[in-house]
DNA sequence: TTTTTAAATAATATTAATTATCATTTATAG
DNA sequence: CTATAAATGATAATTAATATTATTTAAAAA
């Protein structure tokens, strides 16, 4: 955690940006619900509670300057909301996300997978690639096997 | 663009919704800018052209349900709107794009590309895929030549 | 340390995309 | 033709996101 924060620091230092106490705990709030995909408005209230003073207009600024740090991506699974993602320890590239039609979980794929499609898009199409957004619907796991059961 | 619109007729009426003039003057926009990505707006101001006393409310609602039906998919390029693109004659999964982060252009990719990825999901993560959204973000053809020309 | 300066913040107003409401119109079935 | 439900247009309401502005904070200079 003090690890991530520290390179966090750095990354912010080394564009000449400061952080402050309501970055940090924004940035808390993220690497303590990494798993998890909020909205603005989520990270808003998570941060709250530890740093009640805090306003909704800081919370869009911090979000927004992570993005373009590449600290976290912000990803829209097609409900109204932007959502933020802390990019994982060191990838060059956003992971990838299956998203369960029947439950609406959402999963994380961290491996690549997409090497040899961006090596075709590059060498076919002349596009060089810098990044990518994958998300899969479809149904997942426990709600396969529940409809299984449920048919049995 | 007849044969389109029959098809699309029938695929509303399979599940007893009309084809409104309404609705197919809609539909006659996206095939007339099949390449494009349209906004609802756009898609609303174009309609207005040929029929001009359609209401915004139901361009939204016939976009919906058109996208219900499969018929075009719901976008989002990360800029604050939703864009409509139409499915592809036959093609079972939406297609992909690449988004030029110089120019902003939009190139597309009909060809699938993503069916070993998609065998490693359903085998490896148990995730049953039903469709997907791939988006590639770098620089097109044309940007990378002419920065070649700038520096030289 | 004190002063200076620019960056950052909080509160709030504003914008703009989308959805909801509701009275009216249209299409279809009997 | 009449009855019924679906669809539409106009407009109000919602809400995510951005812009504005006065104030605060923190680093740099004196
Ligand atoms: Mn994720
Ligand atoms: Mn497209
Ligand atoms: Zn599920
Ligand atoms: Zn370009």
């Amino acid at each position: 955690m003090e690890h991530r924060i520290d390179r966090i620091k750095k990354q912010l230092h080394a564009q000449s940006y400061k952080l402050t106490p309501q970055r940090e705990a924004t940035v808390r709030v993220l690497l303590e619900r990494e798993e998890d995909h909020l909205s603005a408005e989520d990270v808003y209230l998570l941060v709250k509670e530890k740093a009640p003073e805090i306003g909704l207009a800081t919370v869009y600024r911090t979000l927004e300057l992570l993005s373009e740090l590449k600290i976290v991506d912000k990803i829209n699974f097609g409900d109204g909301v932007s959502r933020y993602d802390l990019r994982k320890e060191g990838a060059a590239h956003f992971h990838h996300h299956l998203v369960c039609t029947e439950c609406g979980s959402v999963e994380e794929i961290v491996e690549d997978l997409l090497e040899d499609v961006e090596k075709i898009v590059q060498d076919d199409w002349g596009f060089k690639v810098k990044d990518h957004r994958l998300t899969f619907h479809g149904i997942c796991r426990q709600c396969q096997s529940e409809a299984v059961i449920s048919s049995s």
